[in-house]
DNA sequence: CCTAAACTAATAATGATTACTATTTTATTA
DNA sequence: TAATAAAATAGTAATCATTATTAGTTTAGG
């Protein structure tokens, strides 16, 4: 079903190695230090297929590219309007069930996303004003 | 600062109409049924410019489109895998808060995405096999 | 009525992502 | 260690949701 490919390991090292929740293109600059001629089409496929097996978490937080995150434990995500980081923040286990108590419904994975401003974006507000 | 427009009246009027969570082509294609000449960008800047107002929820569940909420008020959202479709679900008030205690950040809006299978979708699964 | 800011229709441009194709790698079996 | 089929890849072209542009229209306030 699934083959080895030093291409795809060098994607999920590269994925393992940061946590600023990157988008393909910033994963494909990062593997290319390593594998010189991959094609971006590849990280692509790859970037896709991991996240559909569940191995990685695909997160849109709607700034117009997919972000990928080589942690896919339960977690939520603050994203600042502002820089536009993406930072993790602790999850209740439990909260993932709770919400989909209704209906049937079978989750499998979650994507929390807080909007709001990160604490250096605000100090360098205050700083301006 | 912001102007009345017969177009942005009638862009809320046909988000505030439904629950499905449409994306911008869908909510055209609603609008053109009133206003026949409406442009397609006009729809786009109006959703833009509501969701940076707060005024409805701009969502983004990585099907390539972004889709529109026309409730803001804080609940989670059940994204089913299969249909697409996405459904509202009830999410304790405090969560968003506890979510962000972390580092001063300060938040504002949150999405809360479960991805999964919806019991339709998984009844029919059933049949099949 | 006048004016400036906000808004619009129509259309062109952008750019992240996906599709395609010929070639290469992987894993398996003899 | 060949032979083979499935899975992957590089390179490139195509897609298409979204954004930008521009000339003209509408709104609101004095």
């Amino acid at each position: 079903m699934k083959n080895y490919s030093r291409q795809r390991e060098a994607i999920i090292n590269v994925l393992r190695s940061t946590d600023i929740h990157p988008t393909a293109g910033w994963v494909y600059e990062r593997v290319r230090e390593v594998i010189p001629n991959i094609s971006l089409g590849t990280v692509y496929r790859n970037l896709d297929q991991l996240s559909k097996s569940g191995e990685i978490l695909s997160i849109s937080v709607g700034d117009g590219y997919e972000h990928f995150d080589g942690n896919s434990s339960p977690h939520a995500h603050l994203h600042c309007r502002k820089c536009g980081r993406i930072a993790d923040a602790p999850l209740k286990n439990d909260f993932l069930a709770a919400a989909a108590l209704e209906s049937g419904f079978i989750p499998d994975t979650s994507v929390y996303i807080v909007y709001g401003v990160c604490a250096e974006c605000n100090a360098k507000e205050k700083e301006i004003n």
